[in-house]
DNA sequence: CTCGTTATCAACCAAATGGTTGAGGAGTAG
DNA sequence: CTACTCCTCAACCATTTGGTTGATAACGAG
């Protein structure tokens, strides 16, 4: 239950129909009647899954009837997250290539081994 | 079984062992032992989550034994996904700072309503 | 105050998840 | 061929997850 904030937010959004969630929340608040109506599941069910967005600070609400509004902040997290890696795979996928083009400079033409 | 990517990627990283994994892949590829060693799991365990890894298109290898590779293009598919929501959400925001400053204008000092 | 409406809580259930141990497959070395 | 090492598969287990229904809390309108 009481899991580091990355990870709740990921695995908030693990869930397509809280993604969905966030995809409307982003063009506009709404209640959570409002939210629940074009899924075929209950209520509670949505209830349950807003839950879990607002766990993962991912949405707020001021008081229990008022409309939920998404949190931008939170994609910031994510973003600074996968940025981290991604930067760092690039270069050393960069360095690899500069690797193997010096190794083929040494060597321009090689079939077998030869003498 | 059959979900859809997005999902995939972000219930991968959802778990904490599993973005080390990442974090670790992103320095240098690693055999499955290598990848293994640092953590008090069984190896069947750290196999489990490399498998996980490989569903969504995070991590893939050239044979069984072959060191496990980063696949830095995922990385996109949720920065894309982000971005969209993220830029929506802050246009509102921006949009709603606009229409109360108008308002304020409007109403530069407002108490009850005057006749 | 009472009545509807809106949302949450509680208990329950099936399926998925993350872990275990034990057995087996596939290379590599001798 | 045999043996060892590396990894995966299979079966099992506890916990979590996403859903259900029923009861209940909180609020606005009459």
């Amino acid at each position: 239950m009481s899991e580091d904030r990355l990870s709740r937010v990921f695995a908030a959004l693990a869930d397509p129909t809280r993604r969905d969630l966030v995809a409307r929340l982003s063009s506009a608040d709404a209640t959570v009647g409002e939210l629940a109506a074009p899924y075929d599941v209950s209520l509670q069910a949505v209830s349950k899954h807003l839950k879990v967005l607002e766990d993962a600070g991912l949405v707020s609400r001021e008081s229990r009837r008022a409309p939920v509004r998404l949190e931008a902040e939170v994609f910031d997290l994510m973003t600074k997250w996968i940025e981290r890696y991604q930067q760092q795979a690039e270069e050393r996928y960069q360095r690899l290539d500069a690797l193997l083009a010096e190794m083929q400079e040494d060597q321009p033409a090689r079939e077998e081994d030869a003498s």
